[in-house]
RNA sequence: CGAGUUGACUAGACAAUCGCUGUUUCGCCUUUGUGGUGGAAUGGAGGAAAGUCCGGGCUCCAUAGAGCGGGAUGCCAGGUAACGCCUGGGAGGUGAAAGCCUACGGAAAGUGCAGCAGAGAGUAGACCGCCUUAUCUCUUCUUGUAAGCGAUAAGGUAAGGGUGAAAGGGUGCGGUAAGAGCGCACCGCGCAACUGGUAACAGUUGUGGCAUGGUAAACCCCAUCCGGAGCAAGACCAAAUAGGGAGGCAGUGGUUCGCCACAUCGUGUUGCUCGCACGGCUUCCGGGUAGGUCGCUUGAGAUAUACGGUGACGUAUUAUCCAGAUGAAUGAUUGUCCACGACAGAACCCGGCUUAUCGGUCGACUCACCUU
RNA sequence: UGGGGAAUCGUCUAGCGGCAGGACUGCGGACUCUGACUCCGCCAACCAAGGUUCAAAUCCUUGUUCCCCAG
């Protein structure tokens, strides 16, 4: 935890936010069982048909993003890159939009059987609740 | 041109923009590290990547030991690192043909199993039958050692009927009281010799005279092969936490001071037994969870050519490096075109098999029709 | 990703080549003034597709689904 508050601190934020780039690098995602850990001990919680998204602020300036897409539910590797790569996209391209959270998407049975258009209309409805979110807070 | 068989190849294309990831390289920052960051170049899922059904490499484990047990394979020859795979051949089945399919060793080594039905289910058997003889009853007329119907008894049979999945060679002729491999011919089967073939096997000739039914994906026998676990294997760096790891010595009795014998339970050796190792004391020092790094992609590689081989494949030369992630990369948007895009996503790596699959391209062959 | 196991009426289970049995549930009846308990009867199944066998839930092969273990 103590590293990650560093990198934050250091990173060149203004630099980056001036140029809004739509780049998804490590920074921006979840990567070790410990910071999964913290998300699921005591989230926030938004849920429709298709995912379920866990949420919880963090002390950094981006946010981070964790897909949790079980092979229980949706049971080939097809699908579930197809949905990976679903989320990942719009998370890429409204990263700016949303405040400083880690998140976990959990996908749920029925994210296979929709299509994609749906699948992506509910995530962005999720991400635009955390948005509120923050303006709130704010 | 139609119907079919078979062997290969392919798996939307192009352009623009925004992204992900490996490698190389150039800047900048820096806590100087295999760091962070920005740019450039270049590479980036499959024919099945899948199932995990086989085989091998690689790594570790154990005295990589022995025996028993267990498992796998099963016509012959070859290929291969190896295989349960492939190629060629044989045999059997199937199709009009090209072709396709086959767990295809042994039932005269042994033990079993076959419900019900049926006389009888494996050292065969006799229900209805057929035939003979004896006795009895009756009928006929030629009045008999007659012929015939029927009953009983004693035999001979297995042609026919019936049962069953299966009834102890098949068909025909002779033969007979009726029958029967009883005899003969052909077919099948067994044995022997010869010929061809590396062999499986095939052919020819002779001979036997039915003896040898089915089931081995029942036990089993024969031949060949198999140690176990798996990259979450394993190696290294290392917060925390906990006490471990390596080397040396040996208890009791005897003693010729070299050694020998005894003690005896537990654990491990992933089925069992034998065998083997560990346990006690002392000396020395590191140990290794979170996390990270390596293993991690140059290989029984791929491409092309030549040669050898019927072929699987092998040999030689040439040229080349062709995913390597670690919450896990190939996507999104827009435009154009067409046949409107199936099955489906690498996770240590190869060789197969099996299963899923919208289509497209090329080659070879068979049959039918038409034209010449 | 690797390894291991299972599948039988609606549910839980027995069955190791020869008619698939039991319990609970369901339905019908009996008992009772009625209900429960009890008794009797009925319905209902071998995961799928091939193969071996005279005969397969059982033996073999392939597939499907589900569960467990290793972080």
């Amino acid at each position: 935890m103590h590293v990650e508050q560093k990198d934050g601190q250091d990173s060149p934020v203004d630099l980056i936010v001036d140029r809004k780039q739509f780049c998804f690098q490590r920074k921006l995602r979840l990567t070790k069982p410990a910071e999964f850990k913290r998300v699921f001990s005591n989230p926030l919680k938004s849920s429709d048909r298709y995912l379920t998204v866990l949420y919880r602020p963090n002390k950094l300036v981006n946010p981070r993003l964790g897909l949790a897409i079980p092979k229980r539910n949706i049971r080939r590797a097809k699908d579930r890159n197809r949905i990976k790569r679903l989320i990942r996209e719009i998370f890429r391209t409204q990263q700016w939009e949303i405040g400083s959270f880690d998140i976990v998407v959990i996908a749920k049975p029925q994210a296979n059987s929709c299509g994609s258009v749906d699948l992506s209309e509910s995530i962005l409805s999720h991400f635009k609740k955390l948005w509120l979110q923050k303006a709130c807070d704010a």
